[in-house]
Parts: structure tokens; C-alpha cells; sequence
DNA sequence: TATGAATGAGTCTTCATTCAT
DNA sequence: TATGAATGAAGACTCATTCAT
């Protein structure tokens, strides 16, 4: 029933119709209401579980193997691939968006880059120390590449020949340490 | 009174309301209808807008002085502090949402990022030929690089402190050919 | 099951959902309709009961001992205390409210306070001639008695310490000869 | 345009659509909102203006004409003629109904019985001492004597040839000193 | 030219009613 | 017989657009 993400994702909070929302699940209207209070609620369900699958996605790069700079490069892979697409599209409008339920931005208000930075911070610093990554503040390293990335993926590229998504290599150049 | 750009930009085409625009730009609501159809039209221009002035500000690069690579910093400089924020917000609702009206669509569908290449091709073509640009495709990293600003811009990061702009040299560094 | 009549006293009949009736009846919704034919149906049901109970209750006056004013004394007593009230606020609804059932309406019309009239007249009558009642017209004195009685009954006056149910002697006051 | 009250004051809260109301004005529904947020603050505010005009009619007991027993004499006359019928439907609504914004329920809770009974103590106790009220508590006498009148009020005896509107003199019996 | 009152189509939400289980 | 999930029609409210002034 969550693939009102889908709908929410492509055209944010208001361009989305409760009703647009139902045919994409192949319910009626009313059902709906039985599962979600309202809209409002559904979004900001829908942004709650964004962040914390984003996190916990995040945090799944401590389990890859190689180095750090594999690590990173199966992550940047994934997150390129994989639906999260529609998370970042959700996230986008979330942030964006005034007509957000206030609910939903003391939510994004609470979630900010920092935690992501925190996890990330003790790869990237390992990362430094292997030589495998560029010698910036790991901090700010990070938050670019985050940045980046978010914005890659807010576009939705996919479904847009006029974009073109780079590969995971080419965008590596940000965070590598350039050959001596 | 094209200050509508501001609201469009920032809320969208169905987010915006016509009172919004009106009382941004300090005038009646009625009075808007005197100088625009209506708000698909008045999108619709803005859109248009948008498009010329950003051929027009890609072109200038060949005004700007030093080195392809020069240019290119400039140019990238110029985008990332410049107002362009507004247009870049502005065309991403108008490609994403589906709200928009048919007209502005085809415009859209018109100008493709092949006038982009076309335009910074013999440019990058040079900076290769130089040695300063990564060897890649041109046509790949013209297009790789202009998704990367278009999604750093689209995400609107000023005041939202979580996200970092990337310093510009950061950025050409995926397109600046790594010392050997 | 008919303790229906508690919700639609309350609250009329659009007031009333029959979820509100199920869930005072400790029973499903969709229970409700095995046993009544709609919403619609229940309410009709309920005030032709309540119309054939006061019937039946103005009629047993005529068992209670005593002298005239002792019968619509003791009568006038039970009204006050009894669970009657309940079908003076459901008849209130029906009488007001647009959203009737025109059979519903049919039955009220068909109902009239002549009914009662024609019922107490012989008392009431008798009550004059032995001198205890006023000596206005009967029709008249009988019908302002159920009007008084009516609203009183009607304004739910139980729960709400801002009225105060008149004492019966109080009441009776209206069709008392007053003492020479 | 607060001849909404007719509507309300029949059909209650929920009985009224904002569209029966908007037709009764003669303008369209939309309109509506442009005077009034919502259907709640319509509705709250004829509650308070209700309450307003009572109590003031209320007060103006003190500028009639004659004895204690006549300025009541007059005032019962013109609550039962004149327009007042509409508020009395109105705030039975109000006091009964579960719909009702609790702004409303505020107001009305604030605005109880006591405030009228001490408006008229003074006038009932020197009614009593000039001997031609009933010796009761005045209190009581009070109460009893507001609760009977918005009693018949609320019945909207009015078009409904049913119930029978007691002469005042038939009501005015109950607080009367019957002769001795 | 400028205003803002007025309209009505369109969206969210509720709830009587049905129906598979 | 009993449940509660599912439907869809109806009502509150918003807002693009018009129009009298």
C-alpha cells in the first residue's frame, strides 16, 4: 500500500490526489481512510520511513567488503540502481514543499546531513589513512558527495534522455585521491 | 512583475497560487489577468524564459577569458553564486510535475541537453586537445557534468544547512584531467 | 437492539451514525443490516413505536385511582421521571429536522395532537365539573399542557445544571383552578 | 447575511449544508468563505451573537412600562411573538449536539442560567413583596419559568398546527400569586 | 489601469451500505 | 448469524478566473 510513494515521489504533496493514490494501489478512494488518517499522515509516514531506511541503508556499508573506497563505491552502486530513487524524489518535495505537514518538518528537522556525516565520518577518515581518498576535511568530503548525490538522484534522471546519471567511476573522481 | 518566478521556482506550479504571485509582486489579483492569459500561460513564459536565458548564459563562456578550463570555472562560479537557483528550481517542476501545462512540455521537450553539448563540445574538445580536461567522451562528461550543477541547483541549498555546496574546485575535478 | 433510540434521541438522525448504534448495541455494523433495512427504516420504526407507546401511555390514565387531578398529577409525574424522554427528543428530531423519511413524516402527520386531545378530553372534563381544573376550554387547557410538557421534556433539561425541571406542583399550577 | 440562523436554528449543525445556506442568502457557496473561515466559525459566532441579544433582551425588562408582573407580562409577550424563535432553536442545537465546534460549547458553558436569574432577581423579589408574584424561591421561580418558555420556544410550535402556543396569561399562571 | 467580490469546478474526507468470509 | 473490509456518493472547503466598479 505504500507505493503511494510512488505517486508522492513523482509529484509531491499537492500535485498528488488521494485518488491518484488509490488507482496506483488498485483501491477505491475511501479504503484509503481506513488505513491512513489523511494525507498528511500518510506523507509523513511515508517520510518517516524514508529516513530511517535511508540510515539504515547507510549504515549497511560497514557490512560490504574490500576497502573503504570498495565500500563506498558498492554503496554510491546501489543507491544509483536500486529504488531509493523514490526516496530522495520524497525527501525532495518533504524539504521543499510549504505545504508540508508540520509534522513531517520537524521530522526532516530532526534528521539532518550531521547523522549521515557521523556514520560516515570513521570509513572516510580510514579511507584518508589508506590513501585511497582525497585529503579534504572528511566532513566536508562527505557532505559534498552526499549533496551530489542527492542531487543526481532528485532529478530523476531515469525516464529523462535529456540527463544522463554518470557512472558510479566517473563520480568517484570527487572523493579519490588523485594519482601522484 | 516575471518576480512570479520566485514563487513558481520555490512552490511549484500547483503550489503556487495566483493571490501568492500577486501579492509577491504587490499588485491585485485581477490585475495579474491583465498582463497573462492565466497561470499555465504565465508559467508557460517563464519557462520559455528561462530557456533562452540559460543558451544565452552557456554561450557567454566563449566570452570569458583564459584556458578552456578557465572558462569553465567562471562559468561554473557564476552558476552556482548567480540567481540562477530560480531557473534551475523552475525547470525541474516543469520536467517533473505533470501538472504542467501541454505547451510548456513541448518547449521543454525541445531543447534538450544535445543544444548544451552542442554549444560546450568544441569548448571541452579544446580543453582535451590541451591536456586539462579528462579524456572521456566529450559528449559524456558535457552532459555527466551539467546533471551534476542542474541537481546541486534543483535542491535548492541555500538555507537549508544541511547540505553543503561543493566548492568549484571540488567540482572540476571531474572533469579536470588528474595529474598524471 | 432498539436502544438505537438512545443515539438518535441524542443526536437526530444525521447526528447518528450506525456505527454509533452498532457500537451501543455491542454489535458489528454490518450486523445491523440483517436486521433493519437501512438507516432510514430503523429511525420510521422507532418513531412509530415511541407514537404507539405514548398512546398506550396517556390511555392507562385512565387506571391510575384517584380524582382527576390525581390521575394527571401522577401521570404528569411518571412523564417527568420515566425513560420517556428519550421519545420526546427522538419525536423533537423527527418533527424538525428535514432529513426525515417522509414515511417517518407521513406517521407524525397521521399523529396529531388531536389524538391526545380527543384521549383526555372526558377527563379533564370531568376535572371541571368537580371543580378542581380551570375552567378554559379543554381543548385548549389539554393541548397547552402537552406543549409545556413537550418542551420541557424536549430541552434534555438532565445533565445540564443551567435548567431547571420544574416541580410537578409547580407545573400543575396551569390547569388548576386557582382557588376562589 | 447571518440569515444563516434560519437555517441552523431548523436543521442544526450538521443538518445545514454551507450550500443551503449560501442558496437562502442568494449568493454562491463559495462565497461564503470569504466572510466566514469555516462552517464551525459560522455557527460559533450566531452562538455568540444569540447570547449577546438574549442577555440584552433580557435587561431591557427594566425599561418596561408598569408593574413587575407587566414588564414580565410584556417581555413573555414578546419572546413568544417576535423573532427570538430562531435563537432559542439555535442554542438547543448548540447545548445538544455532539457536533458543535468546542469554541461554542466555551461560550455557552460561560453563559449559563445564573447570568438571566441574576438579571431578574430583583424584579421577581419586588414582585413578591408588592404581592402579586408567587411566594416560591425566586430562584426557582426563575429557573422554572425560563426552562418552561425555552421549552416552548425550542418546539418551533410555529407551523406545526399540533402544539398549541399557550396564551401569556395561561403562562404567566405559574408565577402568579393565585388569590387568595 | 486597478481592485477585490463573486462564482463554481475540483479535491479531501466521511459514512451508509454491501459483500466476501 | 456475525464481521469488518471495501465502495462511492455527498459535503466542506479552496482557488483560478471573471467582472462590476
Amino acid at each position: 500500500m505504500e507505493a503511494a510513494l510512488k505517486v508522492f515521489a513523482r509529484r509531491g504533496i499537492i500535485g498528488t490526489k488521494m485518488s491518484m493514490i488509490a488507482s496506483e494501489a488498485g483501491v477505491s478512494t475511501g479504503l484509503l481512510y481506513r488505513y491512513f488518517d489523511s494525507k498528511d499522515k500518510l506523507f509523513t509516514t511515508l517520510v518517516q520511513q524514508a529516513m530511517d531506511e535511508s540510515i539504515v541503508g547507510i549504515k549497511s556499508i560497514y557490512q560490504l567488503p574490500g576497502s573503504p573506497l570498495d565500500k563506498i563505491k558498492m554503496l554510491t552502486t546501489e543507491i544509483l540502481n536500486e529504488g531509493s530513487q523514490l526516496y530522495f524524489m520524497l525527501m525532495h518535495h518533504a524539504r521543499t514543499s510549504d505545504e508540508v505537514p508540520i509534522t513531517a518538518k520537524k521530522l526532516i528537522e530532526e534528521n539532518t546531513m550531521k547523522t549521515y556525516i557521523d556514520i560516515l565520518e570513521p570509513l572516510f577518515i580510514e579511507g584518508q589513512k589508506e590513501g585511497e581518498l582525497a585529503a579534504d576535511p572528511p566532513c566536508e568530503l562527505i557532505s559534498c558527495y552526499l549533496s551530489l548525490l542527492s542531487g543526481l538522484m532528485t532529478l530523476n534522471i531515469q525516464g529523462d534522455e535529456n540527463y544522463q546519471m554518470p557512472k558510479v567511476d566517473l563520480l568517484l573522481r570527487f572523493i579519490i585521491r588523485s594519482s601522484s
